[in-house]
RNA sequence: GCCUCCUUAGCUCAGCGGUAGAGCACUUCCAUGGUAAGGAAGGGGUCCCCGGUUCAAGUCCGGGAGGAGGCUCCA
């Protein structure tokens, strides 16, 4: 038979021949390293599988080691096999749910409720480490075995494990597998690695309640999660990556960098903006009004609160009631409490009766409803459209509290949004420059690593979502085309859809490798007709305007916590809190400092003095750490010659040219503001 | 909301039944030093909150609050 590898390169082998085969035939060191294959057989999909299970004749094969993904998170998935041994072994009677490679490790779903042990704590899990590297020693092979659904139900109806059995009942016959390695035996898909011996660092990470197959009415089971290597070394370089990570923490970084915090008598996810930290948001706030006074919006202020009508109309009440701050409420016009209610309880959440009309006010959880009300204040013509309107309006949403996290996801945020209201032949122009305004964004901060995703309905689940199939249809097709032309790539993400329509996201990753929503375009023909919106159309017929939503940064909050982890606290010239530090180098020169620093002040930049009598040593640590851009030394010679000379934050480093030599304070002044106007696209 | 873990000085953390500790920060004094930490002295704590066990509780037990990592949900 004939094999092709990855270079183009072909082998001849005896029919029948393994991965392994194929690895001996290259070489016996990548014998050694090999765990899987990819195999690619005509026109179909690259499937990773076994080593030792035979070649199909004339597949491209790649032998797949460590440092690719596929061996990876078969390293992964054999190794929480691995761990799923070790349970059984330390706690017999142990009933398993799902036990997945996933992203940096793997973990395991287990049921221990009929072992006796009634739970699992972190000082459980060296003895399981232990257990997983004994029987990683014993090297044993993760043996491959075809049953038949009856088999399979048979054996785990003979085990007791009621998980399993339900995974199986959902699978087809004759699809169906085992893997063995040790006296383990499990219902899997594959592939594995060859034997348990490869498995020699093993790091368990830490313990969650996770709901059986995500649902939570049904048990939770306790999850495992973990990462193995085949050297202790690259184990150690993993903790210590995490560990770098975690120095990039945007609450890590804000608590050193004074930008924000939280109060407990203010309350959870409720983020405070210290005076760096408000510097930021202002700065950033003000780039973007800058960018939409040219792109034609104009800018509105709306209250913080509305009447509970305008979001029974919008759809928000209450419909997603407990995701919103209770209500407040004056009365009740609705029907007399149930006998033995408190009517206490009626003052806090009152959801999902339409019935019960309170009439009270809510914190609002989105600002477009009352950008519907500037829009039909008056009649508008085709002529007027479109009508862009602006708000950094800040909202409220009830988030549950195992949800809130720094600045990521908050209880009150402040999103930089705008409603366009057009009509449909401008929606794929106007999506279009929403999606141009937001790349502008994310390339003003440095952005490269983002992903643009298309949310979209759930098809299994339409009834959470209000307005025609067919006008959901039209805006997914306007979304992916608006996308295409701006040159945009993208992945759809079904079930990722807002409520009254789809939308377009740009997702990044955070320190931790998590992703997150920043900036959002979304299409809605829904809100414009609960709100009866219109136009009059060159025909003097009223039409329905459509709405776009926009949020380029999507939150201040998240985006600069998002920013933080991405520039380490090393924020560009234009948008550092401190843009320059003065550090005089005696006492002497600190009247000369104070001058310089009004000099550059009445440029519009943001500067400090250092004049505490600490040396210039001292004083120059201290700016770097505290990660001050521009740092100013001024000594006896620059205050005779009327001059700063400056250190750029980061010089020194490497042997850099530590300073940048000495300037007029005049020319510094300029230069400087020159820097700024540039980062921020006004040069 | 559920699971696991955490909460001691402004910050980072040690102490884990017997009168509260370190480094940094802060204050004062000495030193006036040219590109990443000069020296000395001093001040600073309801050990998250509420109960319980004990002669004695940061320390053990229960409950609560807040935080972290997951799960679920998500506008």
């Amino acid at each position: 038979m004939q094999i092709t590898l990855p270079d183009g390169s072909h082998r001849q082998l005896p029919d029948g021949a393994t991965g392994r085969d194929l690895a001996l035939d290259i070489s016996a060191g990548l014998a050694r390293a090999a765990l899987a294959v990819e195999v690619t057989e005509d026109g179909r999909q690259p499937e990773v599988r076994d080593l030792d299970r035979p070649l199909p004749d004339g597949a491209t094969v790649a032998i797949l080691t460590f440092d690719s993904e596929g061996g990876k998170q078969a390293f992964w998935h054999s190794s929480a096999h691995l761990m799923a041994e070790a349970l059984e072994a330390l706690y017999p009677g142990v009933q398993f749910g799902i036990g997945p490679a996933i992203e940096g490790g793997f973990y395991y779903d287990v049921d221990l409720s009929a072992t006796g042990k009634d739970r699992l704590t972190d000082e459980d899990l060296p003895a399981i480490e232990a257990k997983m590297k004994e029987l990683a020693r014993g090297d044993s092979a993760f043996e491959r075995r075809e049953v038949s659904k009856a088999d399979a139900i048979a054996y785990f109806e003979e085990k007791g494990d009621p998980y399993k059995l339900e995974l199986i009942r959902d699978l087809e016959d004759g699809t169906i597998t085992f893997y063995q390695q040790g006296g383990f035996v499990d219902l899997c898909r594959g592939p594995h690695i060859p034997s348990t011996k490869p498995i020699k660092a093993v790091k368990l990470t830490s313990l969650a309640g996770a709901y059986w197959r995500g649902d939570e009415s049904r048990p939770q089971l306790t999850r495992i999660y973990g990462v193995t290597f085949p050297k202790q070394k690259l184990l150690d370089e993993h903790l210590e990556r995490l560990e770098l990570a975690r120095q990039r923490d945007h609450r890590k970084l804000g608590k050193e960098m004074d930008l924000f915090m939280f109060s407990d008598k203010v309350g959870p996810g409720l983020p405070i903006w210290l005076p760096k930290g408000a510097v930021l948001r202002e700065t950033l706030a003000d780039f973007l009004k800058t960018e939409q006074v040219a792109r034609g919006y104009e800018p509105v202020v709306t209250p913080h609160i509305a009447r509970l009508d305008l979001f029974r109309t919008s759809g928000h009440y209450p419909y997603y009631a407990d995701s919103q701050f209770p209500p407040m409420l004056e009365d009740e016009l609705g029907p007399p409490l149930p006998e033995g209610e408190d009517p206490e309880s009626r003052t806090h959440h009152t959801p999902g009766d339409p019935e019960r009309r309170e009439r009270g006010y809510l914190l609002k959880p989105m600002n477009c409803p009352h950008h519907t009300q500037i829009y039909a204040r008056r009649p508008h013509s085709y002529r007027d459209l479109p009508v862009r309107l602006a708000e950094f309006g800040t909202v409220y949403r009830y988030e549950q509290s195992g949800e809130l996290g720094g600045l990521t996801r908050v209880r009150g945020f402040t999103q930089d949004d705008a409603h366009v209201f057009c009509t449909p032949d401008q929606v794929k122009d106007e999506f279009k420059a929403a999606i141009d305004l937001t790349m502008t964004v994310l390339r003003a901060l440095n952005y490269e690593d983002y992903t643009a995703q298309v949310s979209l309905r759930d098809p299994a689940n339409t009834e959470k979502y209000i307005g025609e199939p067919a006008q959901w249809d039209a805006a997914e097709q306007a979304i992916r085309e608006a996308a295409a032309e701006m040159g945009l790539e993208t992945v759809e993400e079904e079930g990722e859809a807002a409520f009254y329509g789809p939308k377009l996201d740009f997702m990044v990753k955070d320190a931790l490798g998590r992703s997150w929503q920043l900036g959002t375009v979304q299409l809605d023909y829904n809100l414009p007709e609960r709100f009866d919106l219109t136009y009059i159309d060159e025909n003097d017929d009223r039409v329905r305007p459509v709405m776009i939503h926009r949020a380029p940064f999507g939150s201040l909050e998240r985006f600069i916590g998002v920013t933080i982890e991405h520039t380490g606290g090393d924020f560009p010239l234009w948008l550092a809190p401190v843009q320059a530090r003065i550090l005089p180098i005696t006492d002497a020169q600190n009247e000369y400092a104070q001058s310089v620093a009004q000099t550059l002040r009445q440029s519009g930049l943001r500067v400090e003095v250092d004049t505490r009598s600490e040396k210039v040593g001292r004083k120059i640590r201290e700016a770097e750490l505290d990660k001050v851009p521009a740092q100013i030394v001024i000594g006896a010679k620059e205050a005779e010659a009327g001059t700063a000379s400056v250190r750029r934050r980061g010089a020194g480093e490497d042997g850099q040219t530590i300073d940048t030599g000495a300037f007029l304070v005049e020319d510094l002044a300029r230069n400087l503001k020159a820097e700024v106007d540039r980062g921020m696209g006004r040069a």
